[in-house]
DNA sequence: CCGTATCCTAAATGATACTG
DNA sequence: CAGTATCATTTAGGATACGG
């Protein structure tokens, strides 16, 4: 079984992927549940049950990809303790945790929109 | 044929996208390529086939749809120039151009990273 | 508790052809 | 130019069962 987790893809080097740094930022952080997945993380260290909990609409296939794919991708780590039953924390890596002022302002933006169309 | 081209669903209000102002802002611009389709647009007013030059990986089909949903939402407008060849104009609105701070922010993160990583 | 494996369905996307 | 329509395919996602 062969682990290629990254969702990063450079091997055509030409591609605006490569090129634009900003979709490069997409293509490590903007996948369907990562931006949720990242934001919730900025509250501190957080176990898988907790992110389930935290964002429902995730299946546990999906957020169980999307870890491994953050991990390969160095914005967070994994810590295994050989505990019964087991416990398992993710964190912020320095640069999973760079992310945190614009994640903040992503969601201050929400906040002011939903007043703006006078949602909730 | 229906028009129900908004990519926000807040039927069922108890759901974290009507709740969470994160997941909110997400449901408006956080679909695979609005936040590049956005970005280019942060540029000034933009044509269609210009657009589809400037994301290469993006389908019309894609393009054409995911501009629907943004201009639904508010975040852009839609000239339509009655000439011929016709011309079409999308620019963003005052809440589109609200999130440039904040894409221009992604950008410069995602430069960093490419210098981290030591990618081009 | 924290997952993985499998099977299956729904949604996203791509290719192609066509229109005002 | 700026799309739409249709079909084929790929990928995402859900349900369930099982394992360390």
């Amino acid at each position: 079984m062969m682990r290629k987790e990254s969702s990063v893809n450079l091997e055509n080097e030409k591609t605006l992927e490569a090129e634009c740094p900003f979709i490069f930022a997409l293509s490590l952080m903007g996948k369907r549940w990562k931006p949720a997945i990242l934001w919730k993380m900025t509250e501190g260290i957080c176990r898988f049950g907790e992110m389930k909990r935290a964002i429902p609409q995730i299946s546990e296939k999906m957020l169980a990809q999307h870890l491994r794919e953050l991990e390969t991708d160095g914005l967070i780590t994994r810590t295994v303790y050989p505990e019964m039953p087991p416990r398992v924390e993710y964190a912020l890596t320095e640069l999973g945790l760079s992310l945190q002022p614009i994640l903040k302002q992503l969601n201050d933006w929400g906040e002011n929109t939903k007043k703006i169309k006078n949602i909730a």
